[in-house]
DNA sequence: ATTCTCACA
DNA sequence: TGTGAGTA
């Protein structure tokens, strides 16, 4: 029982681009407002834990439903919103929230890369899960 | 090569 | 938001 490795692994800004599909920009300006904080390392170049990751990808997720970065912010604030309701304790059984709406039907646009990307890993998340409870 | 900040089409 | 300039 001990998975709290001390240090954490993190990523670039441009890893964290395709794992996101959120532009560089946008992961820029979503910590300028405020909605995000990222590490900084001995430079000033960002860095990012996976938790920073997980509520990147609910904000990318969140502002197709909110339009307004005020929402976004107002929604991430109440609790489970990614970062610590994701992966925490899921008594529902796995769905993921954006995908299943509208479901998969290309990879060809980049947008659907990165969102199959982000259910293949929530998917291994509620599998890891599951692992420790198998019957 | 990659990211950073700032500013502009 | 994207992209280019000039750095670190």
């Amino acid at each position: 029982m001990a998975d709290q490795d001390p240090n954490q692994p993190t990523y670039s800004i441009g890893e964290v681009r395709e794992r996101t599909g959120l532009s560089s920009r946008q992961i820029r300006y979503y910590e300028a407002m405020g909605l995000i904080e990222s590490l900084r390392t001995n430079g000033k170049h960002r860095r990012f834990t996976e938790e920073m990751i997980d509520r990147l990808l609910t904000i990318k997720e969140l502002l197709k439903e909110k339009s307004s970065i005020e929402a976004v912010r107002q929604a991430l604030q109440q609790p489970g919103a990614g970062q610590s309701g994701l992966q925490k304790k899921t008594p529902a059984l796995p769905r993921y929230p954006q995908m299943s709406r509208q479901g998969l039907t290309s990879l060809y646009p980049v947008s659907n890369r990165a969102d199959l990307l982000a259910m293949i890993q929530w998917l291994e998340g509620q599998k890891k899960m599951k692992t420790n409870q198998d019957p």
